[in-house]
DNA sequence: CGAACTATCATTGTTGAACAATCAGTGCCA
DNA sequence: TGGCACTGATTGTTCAACAATGATAGTTCG
């Protein structure tokens, strides 16, 4: 749920997480600008602000590029996760609108899995764990929870083997609801953990697979 | 330990923190471009930045200002803080380099108690936060840190009773360096939960005390 | 032959002016 | 008094230009 205004920014965005640039890509201001329909300046700013989220990388007088996650990113977002999910998760209560969301975005997962749909069972995974945050109820922790789990789709884009990275976890999220609901935040909160890790190692055992940097 | 580069971005962040612009105040372009000595475009692009980073406000059509946290913002900044800087002590190491940076921001609190300079206090006082931290060794935690400082630092701004507000917090930036290198992270941890309370709870009884809003 | 240097070129960084789009305030009118 | 068009100011965006920087390629010299 990014701000729902700053159209080119947020088109931009939508764009690179969809993968229409691969990680890594170069974004030439002037070409750019003329593809989207913008003037350079215009560009820019939006530039700024995906930078500043994380989502593209700029090197002054070199440009900017996707960013292209390497290990120790996907480290570091493992780790934030680990800081903020399952303590949300522990102090969030079964009555909290985003439960809801949360249920939504379980069977969402499950119909794509039935279909085979891996590209919308990673977006179900990634509402899931939205919810999660959004039970905390701290814009700022959803703030962070957003740019880091645009990080993470990068990371996936990088993959390319998405059901290995996104069906285990279909049936590890209703789990996961059901537990909460049943014994509570901080059993949850303990599963959640180790559900972590384990996306962690599926994550890092890929990508450690595919290129050896 | 914000960017370094980004001259004009940061340079307009110093401003903005050391209070150069009382929060709320609105930020013409054309005037402050001028008076800063560059195009409107430039400052826009740092306008950008500044934005993301919750240190100014964004309204389209309407220009931008200086953020003004109310009592949510504290609230929620202070919850996100809990969530954070205890776990990162917990886990966080008495050999860690951050150590040393924990240590030299309580003596230089500590000599800006004995000057009765509250200005150096506080900063004093977030550079301890901020080392702390920096003991997750996590990128993202700390630009997340980072950019609530930022806003905890307007908060105060707003308040302007800088004695009450930091002094306190001197020795117990004392005493819980003690306990973390004594008794280990997580009774630290434990330490820091009560600190962080009560620090909430002073800025908000000065917050309400202020301004009935 | 290879390495260092230099010139060229493309791209980014920044500016200034211009105009459209929108908001805020004013005064008019019913 | 309450709504309404009008006006002025500010923001949003574009364009063209130039300076500053980095990358490339070609050249020279050891």
């Amino acid at each position: 749920m990014p701000d729902a205004d700053d159209t080119l920014t947020n088109a931009l965005r939508r764009r690179i997480i969809d993968g229409e640039f691969a990680p890594g890509t170069r974004l030439s201001e002037i070409s750019l600008a003329e593809k989207l329909g913008v003037s350079r300046n215009t560009l820019r700013e939006a530039f700024r602000v995906l930078s500043e989220q994380g989502l593209i990388e700029h090197v002054p007088h070199r440009g900017v590029s996707v960013a292209s996650p390497g290990v120790a990113d996907v480290v570091d977002i493992y780790r934030a996760r680990r800081y903020v999910e399952p303590a949300a998760l522990a102090a969030g209560s079964p009555l909290h609108p985003a439960v809801t969301a949360m249920r939504e975005a379980v069977e969402q997962g499950e119909s794509g899995l039935e279909a085979r749909d891996w590209r919308s069972v990673g977006t179900a995974n990634m509402a899931f764990h939205d919810a999660i945050v959004a039970l905390a109820d701290s814009p700022r922790l959803e703030r962070l929870f957003r740019d880091i789990a645009a990080e993470l789709r990068l990371a996936f884009l990088e993959i390319d083997n998405p059901e290995a990275l996104h069906a285990p976890f279909v049936t590890r999220n209703r789990a996961l609801l059901e537990t909460f609901l049943e014994q509570g935040g901080p059993a949850a909160a303990a599963e959640l953990q180790d559900y972590l890790v384990l996306s962690e190692r599926t994550v890092l055992g890929a990508f450690t697979r595919l290129r050896h940097d």
